[in-house]
DNA sequence: TGATGTTCTTGATAAATGTCAATTGTTTTT
DNA sequence: AAAAACAATTGACATTTATCAAGAACATCA
């Protein structure tokens, strides 16, 4: 599974076979079987996680009991609770697979030690954050400005490689709304197209 | 004003004078009246803006007309349109004062120039931005999960400095509901404290 | 192939929130 | 100080969304 990673790093910015090997010899590879847990609510969590196949959500459970999910990751994806990990606190996500999954483990420390050593890696790494960290400010737009209805056709239309894999109740929880409102809307927008 | 940027990197980490004194000399003093803008949607953006005293709020306006606020910056914050900065895109935000302002810009280039200049720079300003990927994280885990009772009530909390400078409707507007909304939701709270 | 659990849909109803319009209160400007 | 502009409140009503309950559709797996 490493080649997907290989391929990643290669899209995005050019390493060398050397440095790829130090990166190699710092992952570890996780393998998740579908409803498997990468990471629970409580628990310590140390690592940056690359998938290289499957599909993971990762979510938070308020006080009723609910699951809401903030977000997805598939292949190609980072996930983790990048709180936990930076404060060392125990988790406030859960996360687990919603596919059997294949997944690259750094730990932060580790992971560090990569960007120093291989700038080329540091400075993707960069733009990856600010990329995410600028699609973090869109949804938040998104979700004070758009109505269910709107918000869930933008989904579809930025993510439908996302959407056509996952349950549609966890879609409805990730958009903030209810499984019923979301089978409504989808049922109103199949009438209106015909 | 430069004092107040000094205080504020002192209280994060540590720099000589002499790396002050190349900061300082990068620094445009930029005074704003209240409801002036420092920025409007369709402008390019090439700053990074702290914000050394005053209050401002960047907002987008939707199809309707409808301005929604994305965030509020006070003392000590910094603000701007990070995905036009990085991408040399128009700029989809307004920004504009809600109090007369002092703010210092730093244009994006100069500001990587600094980072490479000065570590301990660099590393403060990696913090602040993990940290508000973080904090935009929250938004977005509040935003799908709370009522909006709920979500006034955190924001009371987390940020009494900011809620007791900004008029109603633009809170209203930042957790994405109706001032008439907010208004009575402040009302029932009110009675329910007798 | 059943049997089981999960997911999705649908209906009835309740609760939350939005919209429009009028009114009052508060700032700002002249 | 008066006028004008802006902000907040309140009422009546519409719309959106949630909740609860039941059943249908689908997937999983023993």
């Amino acid at each position: 599974m490493l080649e997907v990673f290989r391929d990643y790093i290669n899209s995005k910015t050019s390493i060398t076979d050397a440095a790829f090997e130090v990166i190699k010899s710092l992952c570890i590879v996780k393998k998740l079987r579908k409803k498997q847990y990468l990471l629970q609510e409580g628990d310590t969590w140390k690592y940056h996680a690359f998938i290289c196949k499957g599909c993971l959500r990762a979510y938070r459970i308020d006080d009723k009991g609910v699951e809401h999910t903030t977000k997805f990751a598939i292949e190609n994806h980072w996930t983790g609770d990048r709180a936990a990990l930076l404060s060392g606190e125990p988790a406030s996500y859960n996360i687990d697979a919603i596919e059997d999954s294949v997944l690259l483990l750094i730990t932060n420390e580790n992971f560090i030690t990569i960007c120093k050593e291989v700038p080329a890696f540091n400075e993707m790494i960069n733009t990856i954050l600010n990329k995410s960290f600028v699609a973090n400010e869109n949804r938040i737009h998104a979700a004070i400005s758009y109505s269910a209805e709107e918000n869930y056709q933008n989904f579809l239309r930025n993510s439908p490689d996302i959407a056509n894999r996952v349950p549609q109740h966890m879609i409805a929880s990730y958009l903030g709304i209810s499984p019923e409102t979301l089978s409504r809307i989808r049922n109103q927008a199949a009438k209106r197209q015909s």
